[in-house]
DNA sequence: GTCTATATTTCGATAGAC
DNA sequence: GTCTATCGAAATATAGAC
């Protein structure tokens, strides 16, 4: 078992590192020696986990990324009981503790020097795991009649996601408080134009 | 002045080229192949123009590109009048005009290729032209009494980028409006959940 | 102003030793 | 599993002709 432990967590080690560094600079500013060189490596290694070169590994690496997203979306919503107020804030923090996903570059970099198949995949993915599963959230609470149908659902959940992950990049902001209590004072605002009238923290 | 005419036009024309690329996909995603190529010359053309290389390219076109964001964005505003509302559909609708902005990735990937003191400059421009100049838009609302103090306008005004910027990346959203039309749809949710009393289109 | 030709560096990838 | 060595492709950059 000691051989497979060694293999698996090699494996897991390479993942780990490979993914923070594709998710915050993408596929084509990461270079496989970037990724080797933090993990005490050269970049030949590498091609013993992943005989597909940087293309298998990135494919691999931001599947796992995404899944893992919308698993820890899903946790946290569920987590947070059926309050709109409380499900936004656990999914806000819960996105502020995971690399950020930039779909603006994701769109305009990576997914052109991908193929066609992968780019598809991915683009997908994210699709499923992170906009419906948001939009299903206010979907809820429309149904519940906690805030009115008038905006489409799917409109609130991107905005959602990019209101979110702009906290990513806080340098520009006068940051005073942590970036959880900011994407909470943006909920409030977010949730209060959304006419929700319903329990919760305030 | 044909001589200088035609020298200007050739360096304007490069420089439109090279914005939409850098803009769009970065400073490491676009190659001076990819530049050239576009513009129907062989990429040791460029070197005339700019004998600095990719990265004095780089520089100029970006500081040019957040300038004429900042300058656009501040007519935008004021032609848009003193009502809210219709200036922050005036910038919106500006932004969605212009190539993405995208603070992540100029984060991430692009800052660290560049040399400290370019990149602590272009990023204080981002600061000035964009973030401090929607910021003034919110502060004088709360002046007027148009909207209440209790956000800060800072965080106000970041997270009005990331919102209308991630507008860009549209294909995630189940599009049926324009982008336009999004953002004023979202632009009305924000607004009213700082309590936006005034007049304006609705 | 733009070209051809070439130098230099960096990256992705493969082969084979250990 | 990881290494050394090496290859070919691509990118930045320079020199010089036109």
């Amino acid at each position: 078992m000691s051989h497979e432990s060694d293999h698996t967590q090699a494996k897991e080690r390479l993942l780990d590192t490979a993914e923070n560094l594709f998710a915050r600079k993408g596929f084509v500013a990461t270079t496989l020696r970037d990724i080797s060189t933090e993990l005490g490596l050269t970049h030949a290694s590498l091609y013993y986990h992943f005989p597909g070169g940087k293309e298998d590994l990135f494919a691999a690496v931001m599947e796992r990324n995404i899944l893992r997203h919308g698993a820890g979306l899903a946790a946290a919503i569920t987590e947070a009981g059926s309050d709109l107020r409380a499900r936004s804030r656990g999914a806000a923090a819960w996105l502020l503790s995971q690399p950020p996903i930039d779909l603006i570059r994701m769109t305009e970099a990576d997914m052109p020097a991908l193929p066609e198949s992968v780019a598809r995949k991915l683009m997908d993915l994210v699709y499923r795991e992170l906009i419906i599963r948001l939009r299903s959230v206010f979907e809820a609470a429309v149904r519940s009649g906690a805030i009115s149908a008038s905006t489409d659902s799917g409109l609130v959940a991107g905005a959602f996601i990019g209101l979110v992950e702009s906290l990513h990049s806080v340098p520009f902001f006068a940051v005073k408080n942590t970036r959880g209590d900011m994407a909470n004072e943006l909920i409030d605002i977010l949730l209060k134009g959304l006419d929700y009238a319903g329990g919760g923290t305030k």
